[in-house]
DNA sequence: GAGTGGTCTAGACCACAGA
DNA sequence: CTGTGGTCTAGACCACTCG
């Protein structure tokens, strides 16, 4: 059953809002392969060129995912996920937390466990020349190996899925510590201990005191849209997070790089009134 | 001179870059008015349908915006603008503020000042059936006229624009109050008075004591792209800003549309250390 | 009315996935 | 090897802007 009545304006958004809706209203389900773009277009009256132009648009929303040469895919998760900038910094919170501290816990395993997921982290630890954005704000030399590099690739997976399945990568976070804190110590360990890098800090005389976010929001570079599975042209939430201790001193800066259409941020502060 | 040469992956993408490269260098300013796209094509040995998609690419990214039938336009706006979502909460700032509250100014008109811009406001004020979200935070009849909505619109104009040029959309502001609080007072004017709504708030014994910002990254709305000039699949950021008193209830609501590539978002707060 | 961007069409070739 | 998405081409029509 052909449609070629309609004066045709904009056939693909056409296509695309169709697309949306089967995905929220569960005709196609999180993961499910859609139908090949030949076989859409003639269900949906229309023609490949505008399906695969609508599939770009809505890959791009963060709702699918193609894989060329296998199809495209409705993304696993669907709903934004939480992640509670200020929250998380006090210090009740901090103690239970785990050993990779507070970031990989807390607000966030609690947020994706009600969608039945559970968090996954792959972390590195290594030397390495700062880039020059960081080095500026740590004071540090930008040409020389002058910080330690943590860095933790973060994944939700399904909470029954075997210990190999890493699931969704879900947010790429990479810490810089200047050599001359970090080197030699524990912060160059996989492992830091109860409490993580903060607490670590702290007891090494760098309490913070201070944090400081600023977020961008950005198209993804090649190698973050292939660790995240993102299209060139969706988005990327990227948040450089710094801390300062008593007298000033930066001496922490984590860079969080989160695909946009899987996050909400939330911030929350008191007003002084002095 | 032709370049058939090179087997032709992601031809656009090579355009795209080639226009960003072009705007980021000055070659074209903002404001100029691109070569038409057939003219595009022939200079860099491509073709108008490639050079079409390269233009969608990059002015969804916010770098260029189009008006059909007139032409492709680099944006005014090429850099980002910063908001200062927790600095612009102190009682200093606030008292040096103008009419129209600690959002219009204070950092925000720094900021524009630096690019040679100025701010323009247009608000209004009305009183209106609150959206579901709104009306759940604020503890309000989401079917009836329970609040007072104060609109602001926001632009940046060329410090030497004559009064009539309202320059560029960069922000939509929505406030909502609820009616029994707002109702037949000076919240209802357009001119709230030295300290704004906040102050005025206070006043009537709804000191805010605690501010939350929820920040979601989205497609604009059709009406949210009209005014901003974006294209559909350029990116908003929408910040629901929530202010709380002492008691726990929410007496403000104010949702932020900003377009997500003109603007960052900055945010600081220190450590609970107790 | 001429020029512009926006869109659609139809067909073609490629790179890749997976049986 | 077949089917998939990714891309390119070339031409066409439309809606809009602006002189």
């Amino acid at each position: 059953m052909k449609k070629p009545d309609p004066p045709a304006s904009a056939e693909f958004r056409r296509v695309a809002q169709a697309i949306r809706d089967r995905v929220r209203d569960g005709t196609y389900k999180p993961g499910q392969r859609l139908p090949a773009a030949p076989a859409m277009a003639e269900e949906l009256g229309s023609n490949r060129s505008a399906v695969e132009r609508a599939v770009r648009v809505v890959a791009a929303e963060g709702l699918l995912t193609t894989r060329q040469g296998s199809g495209a895919y409705v993304s696993r998760i669907i709903h934004s996920i939480t992640r509670d900038g200020t929250g998380r910094y006090r210090k009740a919170r901090r103690e239970e937390a785990g050993p990779e501290g507070v970031q990989a816990r807390g607000a966030f395993e609690a947020e994706l466990r009600r969608m039945n997921l559970v968090p996954r982290n792959h972390p590195s630890v290594r030397r390495e020349v700062p880039p020059p954005q960081v080095a500026e704000i740590l004071g540090v030399d930008p040409n020389q190996v002058s910080v330690v590099v943590r860095d933790r690739r973060m994944y939700a997976a399904p909470a029954d899925a075997p210990p190999g399945d890493l699931g969704t990568p879900v947010q790429i976070a990479t810490t810089y510590i200047p050599l001359d804190i970090a080197g030699g110590t524990v912060l160059e360990d996989l492992d830091t201990g109860a409490g993580g890098m903060i607490s670590r800090l702290a007891e090494m005389g760098h309490t913070q005191v201070r944090i400081g976010e600023k977020i961008k929001v950005r198209t993804p570079t090649p190698e973050e849209a292939e660790f995240l599975s993102l299209d060139l042209d969706n988005r990327v939430c990227q948040i450089t997070h710094t801390a300062w201790t008593a007298e000033d001193r930066a001496v922490e800066v984590t860079v969080h790089i989160l695909p946009a259409s899987l996050w909400e941020l939330s911030y929350s502060w008191d007003i002084e009134n002095g």
